[in-house]
DNA sequence: CCCATTTCATAGTGCGCGTTATGGAAGTCT
DNA sequence: AGACTTCCATAACGCGCACTATGAAATGGG
């Protein structure tokens, strides 16, 4: 599919999936616009045009590498729409984030967060296409919430936006305070800190700790 | 103190607080890196010569905009210590954040989330250094819960890192979702919907609204 | 074995970056 | 007025950027 057959010619002196991989973790590292593509180069064995044979150019490569962040956009609206509650949707979202962001083995903070915060008018495309990831988990959050209403899950007038907002806003700004160096531990300190915010869970369920559907949000490797 | 007296010579011929006002602008819009110094120079109406003149160069225009944009240190960690309770120093954080974040005259979001989100090795200084206006605030709030509890104001046992970083992350979160466009009103719910999570505040004050010793956080011009 | 096809390595493209050298214009001081 | 100091405008510096032209090397098909 996105490889048609290769009948004959050379072959691939290079791991086409691993290479990507190397560039996701550049770009999560340094960021969209100031990462350069010699530093892509550097980071994924290759040579330029090997890199631009393979991706097309450093905006296609880095699409792709937030594909591979970012994995299926479905497979997260369906672990928020099977989740138990709302609340378990974004406990396991939250605590998914702040454990992405304190990998060992991958750069602290959000690729999405890091690369797009900044950004000049050239690339604006690569701006929209995150935020667009961004709005769909929002929008899913939102109506999970709202479901939850409906059915008397959580307690009528609670406002499902302001609570989706909140929980994405957590998400980004956890962001921040790992790529400062905040430990794992403070950031699902602070996922649980927020989670008092839910409707109905206060003191009840402060010491659950179930964490049921948690990791569904974000890959981990 | 920034300008020794100069006696004698031709007169600066721009507003330098003026320049510097849209230099802190347009880092605001693109970002630290992603600022050029060519847009810098059109922006503030000068020459780049005039530019390093008076500025000395591209760094040390933003750390000096960064100090227009934050204001004194002082005044934030007054205003957290002088705060009848913690809850409302972080309500008054986080609505102002909220709405300098939306203004209609300013960019989007923040100018500290966004210039050092991503970031070059190079740049590492200037991410210190904004990291640091962070870590400032975040102390002195957590200090001011601390005392909170010490005092009886909160419960015992309330966690002040946690809530403290809570507050840091809406408030970064906050400019991610205000750069893709979110309403100031959307930002205020969820500002709201963040201090359900504060000790000791669920139904009891949910419709209180004073907004005491509200926007002191930023400035807003 | 030769050809068609694809990839590889080297080198280089034009361009925009942050920064500065230069010479003249606009002031103040004596 | 003239010396001196400071600032402005033009033009250019070297460098790194994203990207590519070129030709040789490595495969499969006939």
């Amino acid at each position: 599919m996105d490889t048609p057959p290769r009948r004959t010619g050379r072959p691939l002196s290079f791991d086409r999936n691993a290479a990507l991989q190397q560039a996701m973790l550049t770009f999560w590292h340094h960021g969209y616009e100031t990462t350069s593509v010699a530093e892509l180069t550097a980071a994924m064995g290759i040579s330029a045009p090997s890199l631009y044979a393979a991706f097309g150019d450093k905006k296609q490569l880095f699409l792709q590498a937030v594909r591979l962040y970012a994995g299926d956009p479905a497979d997260v609206e369906r672990a928020i729409a099977g989740a138990p509650t709302s609340f378990h949707a974004a406990r396991a979202l939250m605590t998914g984030a702040a454990t992405t962001y304190t990998g060992e083995a991958t750069p602290k903070g959000c690729l999405l967060a890091s690369a797009t915060a900044s950004g000049s008018a050239a690339a604006a495309d690569v701006q929209d296409a995150v935020a667009a990831l961004r709005r769909g988990i929002e929008a899913c959050l939102r109506v999970r919430i709202e479901r939850d209403i409906q059915e008397g899950v959580l307690p009528p007038g609670s406002q499902a936006a302001p609570l989706a907002g909140l929980v994405l806003a957590v998400t980004q700004g956890m962001s921040v305070l790992a790529r400062e160096g905040a430990s794992r531990a403070s950031l699902l300190a602070v996922v649980e800190a927020a989670l008092r915010a839910w409707p109905g869970s206060k003191a009840e369920d402060a010491r659950r700790g179930d964490g049921t559907a948690a990791n569904a949000a974000e890959h981990s490797a």
